[in-house]
Order: C-alpha cells, then structure tokens, then sequence
DNA sequence: GCCCCCGTCAGCCGATCGGCTGATGCGGGG
DNA sequence: CCCCGCATCAGCCGATCGGCTGACGGGGGC
C-alpha cells in the first residue's frame, strides 16, 4: 500500500451562483464528468456557509456578484476560515479589486466564466486537491500587480470615495464621517492621485468601473 | 390535413453569449428537453448575426453584455431586423434601461438568468411562435414604467453624461462636443433634474448604476 | 529610537460649478 | 398655425471645488 494519499473518486462539489439558469447549467455540464458529483447548490452566499458546513464537499464554485446578502468574497472568507472546502472562485469579472479581495479571503483558484469547460474541470480537480488554478487574464493581472504595486486606497480612502459616490459635497462627506472638511479634502485629493482623475466625477467613474465599491 | 400551422417538431436554437462556461451550461441544460435543438454558438454579436443569417434558427438567446464589439442590442436589432429569427433575451439585469433598449430593437421576450430552467424552456417554445415571455421582475418594471412615464434622457444628454463620466469639465465637455459652455450647464442642470441628483459625482454614480452608458 | 504611513486639521486663492432668468431656432403633432 | 420638446446660447452670482503648503499625533517596522 502507498503513502500517497488516493485522490477522492469523485469530486464533491457545492454551486453558488444567484442565477438559477447558470446553476442549472453548471449542473448538467457538470454531469458530464463521471468524476465530478454536485452535492449541492446555494442561491445566497449564507446558504453556501451553511451547506457548506453542512455537506463538507471538496470544492464549492463561488461566483462573487450575488445579489442580495453577503457577497461571494464575505462567503469565501467564511467557508475558508472553517477550513471545510476549497472555495474556487467561478466568475464574470477579472477586476483587480475582485481578484485580490478574493484571494484574500482565501479563495484556492479564480476563473473566468468566459474560460473553457476543459479548464473548469481541470481547475475543479486542482483545487480539490488544494491547488491553485487562475484563468490566463486573471494570472496576467496577478503577475502586472505584484510588477507594479498598484495604489490601493486606505479603508477611510474607500469611506471618502462611498459618500462622494453618493454625490455629497465635501461638508456633508464631513459631517456625514464626524471629521472636518479639511480633511476631507485631503483625502480627495489622494484619492485622486491614486485613480488618476483630477475631479469628483471622474473618481466616481473609475470606482464604478474598477468595482472599488459594494 | 389541418390547416393550423405545425409546431416546429424542434425549436433550432442559437446561443450567443460571450462566457464560453455559460454557452456550455446552457447547451447541457437544453440537452435535456428533446424538442430544443441548439444548432449554434456565438461568441459575438457579430457572430450571432451573421449565423442568425446563415442557421435560420428559430429563436436567438440572446446575452445583452457581450464584452468586445456590438453589444445584445444592437445585435438583437440587427437579427429583429431580418426578420430570420425571433430574439429571446437572456441576461443578468432587469434594468429599466437594458430593458427598453432591448424591447425597442425588437426582442421577443425578456429573460433573467435567476429564471426557473422551466421557465427558460417555456418561454423558447412560445418565443418560437413569437410570443412574448417576461421574466416576472421585469414585466413588473414594465408596468411600472408605463404609470409613470420615466425620465429618459435625449441622445444629447447622453452624449454629455458620457463626457462627465470621463471626469471632463464644463470647458471640455463643450470642446468635445462642439457647443458653448453654457449649453453644457444647460444640459447637465436638466440632466440632474431627470437623474434626482444635484452634482455632477452623483449624476454619474447614477448613470453608472442604472447601466444608462454603454 | 527613528521613520514612514495613515488620519487628522488649517488657511489661502483662483477656477469651477450650479442655480437662475431669459432668449432663439427648429421640427413635429394637433 | 400654434404649441411643445429639443438643442442652442448668454450673463450673473454665491457656493464649492481643487491645488498648495504646512502641521501634528499615533502606530508599526527596522
């Protein structure tokens, strides 16, 4: 007998995705590989914490955008820190924010939706075996971040940015955080450098578009 | 011999979305019901249209996002407007605005991922006999719309909200489309009347959110 | 112990913005 | 023919913004 220790027959697998129709359809691909098995699906990021826990499976596919609740980074977090399943991160977006939030909070792969059904199966059984798999746009982004330490904004950054998103004025960002208007100011004025745009609007454009905001 | 013309014994599908796992899902998923027959892929909206041409199929499910080159709407108004085949969207947002484009260019119906597969299956049989089907959200949005006839931005304000979105000023904005500043001011003012906000941050974290720009 | 990042605050000043009032021209529908 | 929506423009004015310079304290790393 062998120390290696055998690769499971089948990999359990656990679908979160908001979308019934992509589940669905993740389902019946799925079904066409005899050694992949769907033990489970969840339509929120709570109901994929607690299945889960529940189900134990290898490998739960996690899409980020879930609509209502947490998200699929705050469900990655949650499902990695128990340490029950390998999260593979299965998604739309191959945003910088998204993919190192992601893996931050301990997402195992991250592919695209836009990736081939071969690589999703290979990256599947990667991961349940604790493997990383990144889809070819996403390491490209990893590899051009870790060249070129990306200006990431401070938390209280990202608290500026939110309330100038919602169109305030510097006062009412002030009053609204309990700091002065100063200080707000100040903020902007790196958050500006940071983005690249010189104005309020155009830092609201790039937050939108760098999906820098929930 | 009757003379109601006989449902097609298979409805011939085409799928165009630019997610290659999705396609894939979906191709599985409508493996199951022995009546559908999907006779080809598109990647692209220029893809989708030329073989819309080509295939003839029945019905086009049709994503609106399509990443590179013509977006769903357009390639829906250019299939609607052959008249070879009948457009089901199938998308991920039930805004209005995506909503309106796509029903103006001439879709059949309008469907939501998170839809029952059911659904999906029943809304492909009656799009083939050009029966509109919506998705419950949006025929609500529909409604809606209708009682309170919604403020729709003209092309020009458009136009303007997309040099805004670029963080421009008043001077270049009129610079880049060839008017005085002063008609810019006038613009913007009615633009923030018909989006609820008063700077011009909040207009495009509007816009932004309501997918009003492409 | 020192240094750097982060967050906080101040004052100044020119440029810009946003609201207002009012006006012209053009095209389409009633 | 008149009205209305759309696009264009003007001037005024107070409020706001953005850049700049400079400052202070706390926390983490070396």
């Amino acid at each position: 007998m062998t120390e290696t220790p055998p690769a499971p027959a089948r990999v359990r697998i656990l679908l979160c995705d908001d979308h019934v129709v992509v589940r669905a359809g993740l389902l019946a691909l799925l079904g066409s590989e005899p050694d992949i098995e769907v033990v489970g699906e969840a339509g929120s990021g709570e109901e994929a914490v607690v299945l889960a826990a529940r189900l134990a499976p290898d490998v739960v596919l996690m899409d980020l955008q879930l609509g209502e609740g947490i998200d699929g980074v705050e469900a990655t977090r949650r499902i990695a820190a128990d340490g029950t399943a390998h999260v593979l991160v299965l998604t739309t977006y191959d945003t910088d924010a998204d993919i190192t939030r992601a893996i931050e909070a301990g997402a195992t792969g991250y592919l695209l939706k836009a990736e081939r059904p071969e690589e999703l199966f290979a990256a599947i059984r990667s991961a349940a075996q604790g493997r990383t798999t990144l889809s070819a746009p996403v390491a490209s982004r990893v590899m051009a971040r870790m060249r070129s330490p990306r200006p990431s904004l401070t938390d209280r950054e990202r608290d500026i940015l939110a309330q100038l998103s919602q169109g305030l004025g510097n006062r009412d960002i002030a009053r609204a955080l309990f700091i002065s208007e100063a200080t707000v100011k100040t903020h902007l004025s790196r958050i500006y450098d940071k983005l690249g745009v010189d104005t309020r609007a155009g830092a609201v454009a790039v937050a939108k578009e760098q999906r820098l905001l929930p």
